[in-house]
DNA sequence: AGTTCTTTCGAAATCGTTTTCGATCCCATC
DNA sequence: GATGGGATCGAAAACGATTTCGAAAGAACT
């Protein structure tokens, strides 16, 4: 029933709460016959040492804190995925909280993760962060942060991305050697990075092969919880620009809202029009036509930003400067059936 | 740069530390203007709390830790946000591990969580969890244990789960009921009593319908992290059984393997085989046919739960004892193309 | 003037661990 | 016999907040 402190081990041996704290720690001023007695008084006991009070003496919690948009969504549970992985892996465990794509849900959070003194924070920002002093008190806070997916390239903290303007580019361009002439984008919301990025991207590939840009051609999705957006978006631009042969879309929830609607109205995929969509959803693969799309290594970042976090801690620790870092992953097409 | 504390508003002021504490808390016998005064430097030096030595006196962390097999799973991630929600709504956070359905994994776990001391644990088993030492040992630390979705009766503790037996012999039934006589069953790990359950339930609807049980149409899936079971099962089922006239899925997950291979191989769906699915993950209504499940309630599994847990959590905290619930929340058949 | 009561504050213990800095003892050395 | 040095241990401070209990001072009453 109760928990057996230090005290109860020293008392049982009748000797001082140190020697018997650094016998359990291997500490080289402790006599042998001593910390073997210490450790099978432990072991009996069951002895395992208060985290709270170690916490509070050596001021690391050995917790990382994670704020992501939500965790219902196949690339963030791939995300956390990497990170639980890669935190447990070290030792660390890991809180996640959810900004709910609001912004004074995010600066919320990030109080909550400082109040509770996590060792380091992970973030993927919302669609509607457009400030960022929230993120300026971590830094003066002096507590390591790692932006990952949804950045903010301004704050001087590291980074790990995709290039989604590149990935964009890459996969339009592919519509295009495909012959596709009449491109649509359906667009992510007008504020985060990744969303102009991929619309840039889009945007270039277009002039770079000739193809005047359009700007009747975009829509704009900016719910990103289920498929309605690229259901309606695909049903007023057939209506609006029915000579379309393709839509690039922000995400595959988009281009699958798009699939709906078109097999629902016998619209052939690819003949009639093509999708392209992003992130290579699970779902992406079972869909009808398969769905090509661009593959986002979203375990690996989840990987890849707890090992920089986990390193600037333990720099911090030693009082070692860090030098930010900032990783961009692959991606790659997935050619499916789609295009 | 650095965090202010108690005694930093005590000395700014010369008082003590235990008047400035107590003026924080509003405690009757401090004089109104120090608690002003408090309260004015404490705002000038955004004082927050130290968490750490908060918990450490008052032996509350306001963290809750939750075991589950994974978090990349449409299910689970619902679930999580459920209990993050609930959660962050009482003031508490959430601590997330993945046991990967490993046991040994599982009692690691929940080893890592006593120590960091939660205040309780959510858990749902992994499937190969067979011995519950590690449960027993959270109930006689004496803090509260929620089992979900995967539960073991055999503990005495809070439980939600579905009737998963009733929610399989409702499916079924449904099959029959629409002249399916050749009902074959993908079912999952032998161990967990969710997919006992749910066997029980097809078993039994056959039985009261007059259609005798025939074990050669139980396929078993024990990896669910992909489809592939579904696939390759589907296949096998083809060839040995190839007068079947539908399938009962443990999971959308191995459905959509068997919808795969069917549409490949040219075998319609429901004219051929019909498919009935279980969870109603998102992607059970993209797929094409639509897949025909039953609706499980993850999110509010998770809110529940938690509300359960943070329940039995105040009332130890009163030291009055708690009866411990068992709560079943109704699923629904989605009737969709694929029957 | 003596007693009681109220108001306001702070000293100190406590939570459990870590770590520094002596203290003590014993043995070897000159 | 004095000195130095290693081996072993423990007292005590520290982390930062909470809370009990008593002190002090003044007000109010007999």
């Amino acid at each position: 029933m109760k928990v057996t402190t230090l005290k109860d081990i020293a008392n049982e041996l009748g000797i001082s709460v140190a020697t018997v704290s650094k016998a359990l720690k291997d500490y080289p001023d402790v006599n042998k016959d001593t910390k073997e007695k210490v450790l099978q008084i432990a072991r009996k006991l069951n002895y395992s040492p208060n985290q709270l009070a170690v916490n509070l003496r050596t001021k690391q919690t050995k917790t990382i804190g994670v704020i992501i948009p939500t965790t219902v969504h196949h690339f963030f549970s791939k995300v956390i995925d990497g990170i639980i992985e890669e935190a447990e892996k070290k030792g660390y465990l890991v809180i996640i909280l959810q900004s709910s794509e609001k912004l004074f849900l995010e600066k919320l959070q990030v109080n909550l993760l400082l109040d509770k003194r996590v060792d380091g924070i992970l973030m993927s920002l919302s669609n509607k962060t457009n400030e960022f002093v929230h993120l300026k008190k971590v830094l003066s806070r002096n507590i390591p942060l790692v932006l990952f997916d949804k950045i903010e390239p301004s704050i001087s903290c590291s980074k790990v991305r995709i290039d989604d303007k590149k990935a964009a580019y890459e996969a339009v361009s592919y519509l295009i050697s495909k012959g596709y002439k009449k491109i649509s984008h359906f667009r992510g919301d007008l504020n985060p990075k990744i969303s102009n990025d991929r619309f840039e991207g889009y945007r270039e590939a277009l002039e770079d092969h000739g193809i005047t840009y359009d700007p009747s051609l975009v829509y704009l999705c900016n719910n990103n919880t289920d498929f309605e957006d690229g259901y309606t978006n695909a049903k007023k631009l057939i209506r609006e620009n029915p000579e379309v042969d393709s839509i690039f879309a922000i995400t595959d929830l988009v281009a699958i809202g798009a699939i709906k609607y078109f097999n629902e109205n016998n619209i052939k995929i690819p003949d009639d029009v093509a999708v392209f969509g992003f992130s290579n959803w699970f779902m992406s693969s079972v869909v009808s036509p398969a769905l090509t799309t661009v593959h986002q290594p979203a375990h690996q970042m989840g990987v890849v930003a707890t090992e920089i976090l986990l390193n600037e801690i333990e720099l911090n620790k030693e009082n070692t400067p860090c030098i930010h870092k900032e990783v961009i992953l692959p991606t790659k097409l997935i050619l499916r059936e789609s295009c």
